[in-house]
Formats: C-alpha cells, sequence, structure tokens
DNA sequence: GAATTTACGTCAGCCTTGTTGACTTTCCAA
DNA sequence: TTGGAAAGTCAACAAGGCTGACGTAAATTC
C-alpha cells in the first residue's frame, strides 16, 4: 500500500489492466462453470438447479425467501427450479413449526448426492487453480473478489462465510 | 511456494476454502456485470450485446469466426445479437477483400461511445476493488482466475492480451 | 374478532440468449 | 469443373430470467 500512495505501482490501475482484468473474469468464470454445466447437461437442469441446491445444501433448513435474497431472483423463477427439485426428489420443503407460513428447504439423500458430484467437479478445477497460483495469490485473490461485490452481496457472503 | 511444498499453508486449499473461492466468484460476478446490466437496460441491449461490442472493440476488423470463438457461443446465437448492433447502428460489417465468405466487424461512432459507457461503468468497479485490494491482491487475482480457465480459453486469453 | 400484512404458490405471458436444422454464397482443391 | 468445406443467414424451439395478477394460509395489528 506503500508503494501505491508512493506512486510506484499505479501500473495496476491502468485502463490496460483494467481490461486484462475484465476479461480474466470473462473467461475465468465460463471455467467455473464449465464442469457442473456438463454434469447438469444429462438431467435436464442448469444453473439456476445448481445454484439453489448449492445453498440449501450450505444452509439446510433456509426458507425460501432467505433463497430469493441470496440468489436475487424472483420467486416465479426460483419456484420452477424448486418444483422440479421437489418433484425429483431431491429437495424437500417442510411447513415452518414457528411460521407456518415459512418452507423449510432441505436436500434428501439423493439432493445431498447431487450437490456432492456437481461441488467436487467444481471444487476439482479450484483446487487446481489455488495449488498452481499458491496461498499469497489466493488471499489476493478473494480480496479482489470481495472488493468486487456489491455491498448487499458482500453481507449476504460474509454472513454465509462467517456462519460456517 | 516453499511454505506450500513445506505443509505449512495447505489450509488454502480445504474444501471449505475452497467453498469460500467458489461463492466469492458467483457474488463477485454478479458485482462485475451489474453496472453494464443497468447501461442496456435502457436500450433493449443484453449481456450477449455487451461481449460482442466489447471484442469488436478491442479487436477491431475481426470476423464472425474470430467471435465465435471467443464468445464460445453458436453462430446463430451471435448473428442473432450482431443483427441488432447492425441495425442500429453500432457495428458495421463489411466483406473481405482476401476471401469475400468473411465479414470484417467494426464499431461505429456510434457504437464506440457505447462500448465507452459501458466499460467506463464496469472498470470504474473494477478500479475500485483493485485500489481497495492493492496491487499485491491485483496479481494474485489474475494468477488464480487464469489457472481457471480452459486451456483453450486461457490461449484466447494470452492471443488478445499480447495483442494489446 | 376483523382487517391487514406476510410468506408462499401458481397462472399467463413476455424477453434474451442459448440450441439445432436447413439453406445460400463463396472459396478451394481434386 | 465440380464437389466439399467454410462463412454467414433464416426459422423454430427451450431454458430461465422477468412482470403482473391472483389465491391461500398464517401471523400480526387494530
Amino acid at each position: 500500500m506503500a508503494e501505491v500512495a508512493g506512486g510506484e505501482s499505479l501500473l495496476f490501475l491502468t485502463d490496460e489492466q483494467l481490461r486484462k482484468g475484465i476479461e480474466a473474469m470473462f473467461f475465468a468464470y465460463r471455467g467455473f462453470t464449465a464442469d457442473p454445466d456438463r454434469i447438469l447437461e444429462g438431467l435436464d437442469y442448469g444453473r439456476a438447479h445448481h445454484r439453489a441446491v448449492h445453498f440449501i445444501h450450505r444452509s439446510p433448513g433456509t426458507t425460501v425467501s432467505n433463497l430469493l435474497a441470496i440468489l436475487g431472483v424472483t420467486k416465479q423463477s426460483l419456484n420452477r427450479v424448486l418444483r422440479t427439485l421437489i418433484d425429483d426428489g431431491h429437495v424437500k420443503s417442510e411447513k415452518g413449526k414457528a411460521d407456518a407460513r415459512e418452507r423449510h428447504l432441505f436436500l434428501t439423500e439423493k439432493g445431498e448426492a447431487l450437490e456432492r458430484a456437481l461441488s467436487d467437479a467444481q471444487r476439482a478445477r479450484m483446487r487446481a487453480a489455488y495449488r498452481a497460483a499458491g496461498p499469497a495469490a489466493v488471499a489476493g485473490f478473494r480480496q479482489v473478489l470481495e472488493a468486487m461485490m456489491d455491498p448487499e452481496m458482500r453481507s449476504q457472503y460474509n454472513r454465509l462465510r462467517d456462519g460456517g
């Protein structure tokens, strides 16, 4: 940070550097989703299903409203996906005990197996990238990504992170 | 890297760390696209238009096939987007002189202005994130993203990068 | 106890952006 | 010169976003 203030390393803020960062995000995100996409393809599922499964696994018993806030989609859109996941026996939905209006969402055994298949694929790539780049790079990676989030997303992210 | 081999810092490869990285990618990508999306909203354009405009700006005179390889979509899909951009006067398409089957793509004045508006918005966020994280973090960020790409995407990325 | 609000589900219909299939035009090589 | 490959276009379909309207049950407020 001292170098930055001193002006020595401001090259990392040139438009050219920023463009490279933008393209890196674009190409990397494609890689990031490629492996789970391949698995989902055979199941008539898409990324939307993956996201739902991921966050239900992450926060078992979460409500529909919670999921809506995290995923940032409309309830109609989420409902379509949730409907198929429930019908296929990957997710179960239980009426809330304290508040019976809420539905608490859980993965079934089958759903957990699906989640494992998807996240194993994604983690394998992530692990390879982390290993190739090393711990210092990983710390920087996380710092930049966190700074790139919208504040509300960041608090969602931190809530999940701290909850873990 | 020495610490990694020594085993001291292998904590960065735990499943929990990897999950955090995965969620960071998810939330950060949303932020990454949020600003341009807001601009596109008013214009009946979507992200596909943004991507096309970005890469035509980046490589003026590129052919449809080139763009296809970079964007990783079908030519029919790209064509629809290109059609509207051409009709709206943002892009012009010229028959190749050497090979008349090819179309070479360029941004018009109007297209350049659109590109500037979109990339200004995206760069502003990127710049803020870079500034907040500092140059060392940025280097790590780029390293991890590059390692996350598919090999073919990585060579596309490097081709663009070196060309600059 | 009635009225309002909240949480969720669903129907209908739209848009963007992916897909495949069939087609033309153009180039090149056998 | 002709037949195949490459580049691009048109048509039609699907996934998954979106909005709007409406219904129902449960909770909360007046």
